[in-house]
DNA sequence: CTTCTTGTTGCAAATAGTTCTCAACTGCAT
DNA sequence: ATGCAGTTGAGAACTATTTGCAACAAGAAG
């Protein structure tokens, strides 16, 4: 992975490499703050506007994705894994990861209809646990 | 539509019919900026502060809906008309409005097999004009 | 290994968009 | 006409993020 950096010319420096562990360690959607303190760990005296620097650099180097969710601050995560959207738990703030091929499909027709072809889109979906019987996250 | 606000205990004040009318008119997706130089035409003095105040007020209620678009500012339009969701021209900025009502099923089955049910969501395409021969915005 | 160039960093100050504070006002139920 | 809770204007405050700048360090060159 810092190979790849480094041949987009991206200078792999001790706080470039600190952040793309505590990215890839990340099992949620952490945003600059949180990522800021989890790296403070294994290096303090790193700057929260590096932090920023470096998230745009990764973002633009495509090994990240950035999420800004409603409201609340830009979230970010490794682009290693397939594509996928999130749906939101309006109470507990939770964010679930879905992935539905045919929304995906449906997209690209109706950008290709309206005569566009899309770069990236965002799909999320604001919603409360179903209080109902059935349904129900099954436990894996 | 004021008798309605009335209704929902919201006091219908000078610069409050102002904005009301400058949405009601806007055929486009106007940011509160915008809004405040329009309703500043009807009503000098309106300010910036209660724009945003009332957008508040008036989304809360209902009456309109609030988009936040990548990185821009948020824009507003009347909920009125029925839900739609957006695609962005990338280049232009131009957004242009889309209903599927595939996806809006699909939406609510995914949440569903989760557990959830959507309160609201957030679908946005960006992209740009296709170079390509067929396809294209047939003009009405 | 030393040097050199240029990208990178930390700090603080700057932005942008939006919200809040507070005293002066006003819609509207009585 | 009165009274008061809700609303407004002006500006300060805020939050998230970006930027200017001088010190610093990656890594190509020698
Ligand atoms: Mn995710
Ligand atoms: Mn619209
Ligand atoms: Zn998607
Ligand atoms: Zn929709």
């Amino acid at each position: 992975m810092e190979g790849a950096l480094r041949d987009a010319g991206v200078r792999i420096t001790r706080q470039r490499r600190v952040l793309l562990r505590v990215l890839a360690e990340a099992e949620d959607h952490p945003d600059a703050n949180e990522l800021h303190r989890r790296a403070h760990a294994l290096d303090p005296g790193l700057s929260l506007a590096t932090v920023y620097r470096t998230l745009s650099v990764l973002e633009e180097a495509g090994v990240i994705d950035r999420h800004a969710f409603e409201g609340k601050p830009a979230r970010f995560e490794t682009s290693d894994r397939p594509h996928h959207d999130h749906l939101i738990d309006l109470e507990t703030g939770a964010v679930i990861e879905f992935r539905s091929e045919k929304i995906e499909r449906l997209q690209a027709e109706i950008a290709a209809e309206l005569g566009y072809d899309i770069v990236h889109h965002r799909l999320e979906l604001y919603g409360r646990r179903r209080k109902g019987k059935a349904g129900g996250n099954t436990p894996r």
